[in-house]
DNA sequence: CCAGATTTGTAGTGCTCGCTACAAATGTGG
DNA sequence: CCACATTTGTAGCGAGCACTACAAATCTGG
């Protein structure tokens, strides 16, 4: 009773391609024939691997949001709120500009309309936009309580807020914005933050 | 000679319901059979009308550029850029939610990425948001020009800024976003254009 | 009331979609 | 070296896509 005949492809190297797919031309443009073209292999084997188109998506937004986590974890651990902030959004200028990706974030790029047989796609993709809101919050209320932000700041809308501003970022980075314009984006937004921090005085100290 | 059978539908209600498939489906998911049965016509009578289906969403998001036409010109009739900022931003948090429509932006929705065969549609809708931004930049180049901005203010900074805002509340609203928290996001948002405008001490007046 | 012009509804067209049946190929265990 | 398990490439499945050929229907001008 043999093992059978091994597969001759890496399955993390084709789902590295097949992201770029899904990332360049969103859940419902990309086909099948292109993400197997582009992934190096037949239709057998992508159905064999990863089931079928949508848990293709799947798995794609898992290595997504797992290659992001070592970063958002260097983002989170800034001191202060306005660090935070500043820390994400300059950060995000840069990787939504990133020439070795498609521009834009993929879970925004990946489909917010989808036609009817693939309605839950939207939904799979704000569930993880979500995710970032949430840790953001999670922070803001950290640093409210440690006396970083205000006490009449409101760190649920503050997390709204930044992240309203990435995904418009990402919407402009896809259309063709450079890293310049969206810097000047990142820059300006930070200002709402600083509002609401607790400005220590420098110099009396 | 003949004129011919009259057609029996009105060509701008049928319209009207066809952005609303755009806008809830985007326009790679809206089929052609959803759009003639929202329409209340058959396939030939929307091509005798409106040539192709990319001709028929041109022409929903002129429909749909131009309703928003009379607003615009209110919003930026306000006195100071701030003002500008502020009605823009609370108008969207209100049309973006407007239970008579679909969530979002018709702009956004219709489609950020598509596949190879539609793949002049994201720039339709890029060059559409263009203009807002644009409208933006011009207001807030009026506003410095009358001291109403600092002297340091960049006007295009700023108007690619409260763009992307729109545009990331829109993303937030098609996921389901209530009113409310739009409308937080606006009200931060505000804050970094306040930053950088002239303060009138009201009282020295 | 007829001739010409246009729209209508029916019923498809060819094409591409996501997905899979099948047999040859390629490995391991005995 | 043979039996078995799994993958591979080919070739094509039914379904749904954007779009249209066609003839019946409905108007106006004479």
């Amino acid at each position: 009773m043999g093992i059978g005949r091994p597969r001759n492809f890496d399955r993390d190297t084709a789902l590295e391609q097949a992201m770029e797919v899904f990332w360049r031309h969103g859940y419902e443009g990309a086909t099948i024939a292109q993400l197997t073209d582009a992934m190096g292999i037949n239709p057998p084997s992508l159905y064999a691997a990863f089931g079928s188109k949508e848990a293709l998506l799947k798995a794609a937004l898992d290595r997504y949001t797992a290659r992001r986590e070592a970063w958002m974890a260097e983002v989170l651990g800034a001191p202060t709120a306005r660090e935070v902030t500043a820390r994400m959004l300059m950060g995000v200028a840069e990787k939504q500009t990133d020439p070795s990706n498609p521009p834009g974030c993929l879970l925004v790029q990946g489909g917010l309309a989808c036609g009817s047989g693939s309605a839950n796609v939207p939904f799979e993709l704000a569930a993880r936009r979500a995710q970032t809101e949430e840790q953001l919050r999670h922070r803001f209320e950290r640093a409210k309580d440690e006396g970083d932000l205000a006490e009449t700041a409101d760190p649920a809308a503050l997390a709204r807020y930044v992240s309203a501003v990435i995904t418009g970022m990402s919407v402009m980075a896809s259309s063709g914005a450079d890293r310049e314009a969206l810097t000047q984006v990142a820059v300006v937004a930070i200002k709402a933050i600083e509002d609401q921090s607790v400005r220590v005085p420098v110099a009396a100290n």
